[in-house]
DNA sequence: TTGTATGCGTTATCAC
DNA sequence: GTGATAACGCATACAA
């Protein structure tokens, strides 16, 4: 590899003045300037992060925690977080932690190890222990998405997130005006603050519009697709009337789907169905469910910028930043029946005709693929 | 910050013991150990990563460099490689550079700076020089999804990707077999192999089975929803007779449905369409378009591994990996018309009703979303 | 089994 | 303007 020491060498300076081109930092004649800019472009110099980093006690890094990357919602969040940084030549760590409490603390301690500059986390609620960690490194942390009970905790966390508590009540009073008195609810897992807001805010807009709240309506389980196909199947099981199913997020919202379209329940005919979260990047190509749409990409990138400022100064007092939520009516409810228009329909398929439909071809063998190469293949997975 | 030394310190012990119980190497009295173990978790030690790299000159780190996170297909594949890495205590640096040399050049600098371990990249095509400088680094690299031209290079890549050209077949032999004659290609941009591949798959489906090849039946653009849209106008505005439409990927896919609703032509009953990748995460969860799905999971898995055997040995030859594709079949083509089936219908809405009904409905005003938290609050985005 | 000395590549400090 | 020196936190070689 090639260091400052090389370049100085070449250039016949010391590796202090190169230190000080490549950062331009202090006065370098402008004779010297050019000399080292040509031994560096001559030995293809990168300057070493981590060297400078152990000097100057920063990374340039900061660490992205998140559920799961496999989600639209996270993944806007995501590149909102990486345009922020790589404005500012910071790059993003980025991790998985599955709403599993293990894993976020080991991740905790690998971001601490990391000395990254900041860190971003959609947390797990309890977790509160570990979180502090990092406080106690002092690592300028924004957490996404939630609210944690910071009751236990010596300094207080900034936020970003998403006003689920607002968004859920517009999402409800929808339903409501569109005539739906029975709404159920797939909740997600309550350790969630979002999944409790969500149904706060269910609640509130039931109370408001003077509609009976019944708890036989909600289920709870995990935000996943899955989980929503299994606590669909547990809620229709119960033989209670309902006409509309709030999702409270996008995975669990196709799984919603899922388990109606099974049944033979037709969307939105036979059930109108709402979610929170978009459930694709640019659902606006293919509209089809009403939701309730967080800004995602803002809440990346809003994140970030909290932590370029928070190390500015990592004593100013902790701050709170909700970006609103939008509704976004398309299909999936009752309201376009009313109305006469065409709505888009799900197909009513028999159980045994939804699998042979959607049944995998197996590829064709008898082709080969690789046309012009000559290198070793392999086909091992 | 709480170093290796200030834990040698409460346990009466030199750095260098500490460091030993650290990495489990040497051996340490079980006594030392326990003491030392004892001072850590009193002082909540964490290693310093980057003095411990400069040190071994490894960071334990690998960067992933994809056209764009948002993309569910990219999503899958760092997913996998996240996945990958963690079991192998390592982690990743993320980077989009949108299909733009300009940021993919200097994105390959800043992972140089980095020293990551390794790197996975979809690279731009032309830019093969600024690529070569990875391997005079003697950084190992995995190119993902893409071929590259690599007659100029000293040194060869690993890969590992789909198979493009099978996979295009597959689809097109669909097309052709539920009888479609005349099927237009909304293809990708021609600087990745992926889009080359994806025309020549579809040729040579058709030359098989004997269908002439209708140059003006393709249109070229960028992999993106937007261009998907504006591709597709330009296409149907040359005024030829097709039945189905193949989209080159998943965003493109979003697009050219856009585009077919926005003038009323209803899929599959007016026009049959088919895409390369799948369009959502779980999309069996929300099944409609027939597509070729890549294991794109198995595609992030697989270049993680690829990198850390690498690593043991820089110089074993070159290697590709190919994962097949797998053709599901869904509603957006004509099979299930003929067979008298109920298929899911897109909506046919007048331009302005379209935009009527996918309305973005204001946040309610009269609620205060900050339930219980007192925090400053800022509302600039 | 444990400790001492050294250096990884960089930059802040101080000197010239 | 430029250079010498030291230090960031850690792990290796070698000594004890």
């Amino acid at each position: 590899m090639v260091t400052i020491t090389d370049v100085a060498k070449l250039a016949g300076v010391s590796p202090v003045t190169v230190s000080r081109v490549v950062n331009d930092s202090d006065y370098v004649s402008k004779a010297t300037r050019e000399k080292v800019e040509h031994a560096i472009e001559e030995l293809g110099y990168v300057p070493h992060f981590m060297a400078r980093g152990l000097r100057l006690n920063r990374t340039f890094t900061l660490a992205l925690v998140l559920p799961d990357i496999t989600n639209v919602f996270w993944t806007t969040v995501a590149r909102g977080a990486e345009d922020a940084a790589m404005k500012n030549n910071f790059s993003i760590l980025f991790y998985n932690v599955d709403e599993d409490v293990k894993k976020q603390d080991r991740v905790v301690d690998i971001v601490l190890s990391q000395q990254v500059d900041g860190v971003m986390i959609a947390p797990h609620d309890s977790d509160i222990k570990h979180l502090a960690k990092l406080q106690h490194n002092r690592v300028p942390t924004v957490i996404l998405d939630r609210i944690l009970d910071e009751s236990q905790l010596e300094h207080k966390f900034d936020f970003v997130r998403g006003d689920s508590i607002s968004g859920a009540y517009q999402l409800t009073r929808h339903l409501v005006r569109l005539g739906h008195k029975r709404i159920a609810m797939v909740s997600g897992n309550l350790h969630a603050s979002t999944a409790r807001d969500r149904v706060l805010g269910y609640r509130m807009a039931l109370q408001d519009q003077a509609i009976p709240f019944d708890e036989d309506l909600i289920v709870y389980g995990e935000f996943k697709a899955s989980a929503g196909a299994a606590m669909t199947h547990q809620l229709l099981d119960r033989g209670l009337t309902f006409t509309s199913i709030f999702a409270a997020n996008n995975m669990i919202g196709m799984g919603v789907v899922r388990e109606l379209l099974r049944r033979n329940i037709r969307i939105p005919e036979d059930m109108s169905i709402v979610f929170y979260d978009d459930y694709a990047t640019d659902s606006d190509y293919f509209p089809f469910f009403t939701v309730i749409t967080q800004q995602a990409y803002e809440i990346g990138y809003a994140a970030a910028e909290m932590l370029f400022s928070r190390m500015v100064n990592l004593d100013m007092p902790s701050r709170t930043q909700i970006l609103p939520s939008t509704l976004i009516v398309r299909y999936s409810c009752g309201a376009q029946i009313k109305d006469g228009k065409s709505p888009l329909s799900l197909p009513v398929l028999a159980p045994s005709e939804f699998h042979q439909t959607t049944s995998r071809v197996k590829p064709i063998e008898d082709f080969s693929s690789d046309a012009g190469e000559s290198s070793a293949k392999e086909s091992n997975q």
